[in-house]
RNA sequence: GCCGCAGUAGCUUAGCAGGUUAGAGCGUACGGCUGUUAACCGUAAGGUCGUCGGUUCGAAUCCGCCCUGCGGCGCCA
């Protein structure tokens, strides 16, 4: 009996005219009359719209049937019918409808505010939206994991907890362990760095937890992060592989959630071109000038871009775009600077991938420090205790080789190719400077 | 930390140069409808207008404090 049950995206399609079938999942909408009853069947693959009629139902099926609240699980029997009236093109003729358990009043209704519907994730997890960038989702994490182990990389798995910070204090969660403090991971760099000296090429998508006060559409506080660090590698070669991967990730969703993306109208011809385009790679320098001589800014050299320098730089591009060779004073201890590099002063061997259409940084990565003075220098002048990194430096000390590693922001890349209007909806369940509900 | 915007029924909102019982749509309840597309028609219930205080004959409307939320800046992925 269990067996029979298919699936709704497997009975959509042309040729199964008149076939019997039953189907399973949840009440999506109701219309209907005295007479005529319509309901729009949700699984996890599609919906499909069911019509019972008084006289195929009988009068108990029929009443039973159209007192049917939204979202209430049921299961169905009927035949398949192709008919333009369809929602889809597709519906069922119900013969049999069976409640399997009828739902309470829906809270979720015609119109609702994103923060509502957010108050309400728990149940609007259901929703054509959530369900498409969740198939999404799935996808991107997963292609992740498929592009690094095709080409010889391990999954490492870093600690959440941690005793110190990696980049700056402030934006650090605090965490009571037993009769201490510690803190959640903003990275795995640090540990990372050790592990390449065992496994040389590795990989991780894991949460990160930043306490940073920002409330904007490119926030949260947990996040996701997918993370690669590899020994022998320059941060040049560090942006070929991340380029490569973020095309990978796109390839993929174009194979696999065409019908997803769709749902979430955010056109494919946006990213289909990408995949043939070939991905500029400016320095920080080329970026200043892009931005004096094309939109008329003028930032000093040696200042950080900011979003409205990002956004104004991105103006000229329709691909994501590298920056590289960030003037080293701007940046984390442990990025060197790279002395080949044409550039007014110091710059860093360090890269960040910035994404089209507003949707900011993705991916900052770059070479890290083997000089363990330069490195205690710079943790100085941040006003870190170097000691507390003494077994980081220890990696300097036996046998430290060149090497790179690069994050990327898997929700933000998810909030791009979604074309989503907020980060927040590119995970189940958002956290936020003010939300930790549901 | 800084700068904007908002808070009116379960939800989405109108009303805001102060003036009778604060309107509507969705949802809900009941009734009607043989093909609907978050249908349509009718009836009904549903509101301490975020809080506290002030101005006034009179405050959803004007002023002030506070609370809550949203977005943006800085910072970051």
């Amino acid at each position: 009996m269990e067996r029979d049950f298919v699936r709704i995206s497997d009975v959509k399609v042309s040729g199964n005219q008149g076939l019997e079938v039953k189907l399973r999942g949840w009440v999506y909408r109701t219309r209907g009359s005295n007479r005529m009853l319509f309901i729009v069947l949700r699984d996890s693959s599609d919906i499909i719209q069911c019509v019972g009629s008084r006289d195929d139902l009988g009068d108990e099926v029929f009443e039973t049937a159209r007192a049917l609240n939204i979202e209430s699980s049921i299961s169905v029997m009927g035949t398949l019918n192709e008919d333009k009236r369809a929602p889809g093109g597709y519906e069922l003729h119900l013969k049999a409808v069976e409640p399997v358990s009828p739902a309470e009043r829906f809270p979720i209704t015609k119109d609702q505010s994103e923060e509502f519907l957010r108050d309400n994730r728990h149940l609007w997890l259901r929703s054509r939206k959530m369900n498409a960038i969740l198939k999404i989702r799935s996808t991107v994490t997963g292609a992740i994991h498929e592009f690094f182990r095709m080409r010889g990389y391990y999954e490492f798995t870093p600690p959440i907890l941690t005793p110190n910070a990696a980049e700056g204090g402030s934006t650090l969660f605090e965490v009571k362990y037993y009769d201490r403090k510690i803190y959640m991971t903003q990275t795995w760099q640090l540990y990372a760095e050790a592990a390449i000296f065992s496994l040389e090429r590795i990989y991780d998508v894991s949460p990160t937890f930043r306490a940073e006060k920002s409330k904007t559409s490119r926030h949260l506080s947990e996040f996701w992060m997918a993370e690669m660090e590899a020994a022998w590698m320059s941060y040049r070669q560090a942006i070929e592989v991340a380029i490569e991967e973020v095309r990978f990730i796109i390839a993929k969703v174009l194979e696999k959630n065409r019908n997803e993306l769709e749902i979430l109208e955010a056109d494919t011809s946006r990213l289909e071109p990408l995949l043939s385009k070939e991905w500029p790679v400016i320095t920080y320098t080329e970026a200043l000038r892009i931005l004096k001589e094309k939109m008329g800014m003028d930032v000093t050299w040696g200042k950080d871009l900011r979003t409205i320098e990002e956004e104004a730089l991105m103006e000229n591009f329709d691909t994501p775009v590298t920056v590289l060779q960030y003037p080293k004073e701007a940046m984390a201890f442990y990025k060197p600077v790279d002395p080949e590099a044409d550039a007014p002063g110091p710059v860093a061997k360090c890269f960040d991938m910035i994404a089209p259409e507003g949707y900011g940084e993705i991916i900052g990565g770059s070479e890290r420090d083997t000089d363990v003075s330069a490195i205690s220098e710079a943790l100085e002048r941040e006003g870190e205790k170097v000691e507390n990194y003494d077994w980081y430096l220890d990696l300097r000390r036996y046998g430290s080789v060149q090497h790179s590693g690069y994050g990327l922001g898997v929700e933000r890349l998810i909030a791009w190719i979604c074309r989503l209007d907020n980060i927040k909806d590119a995970i189940p369940f958002p956290r936020t400077l003010t939300r930790v509900t549901p």
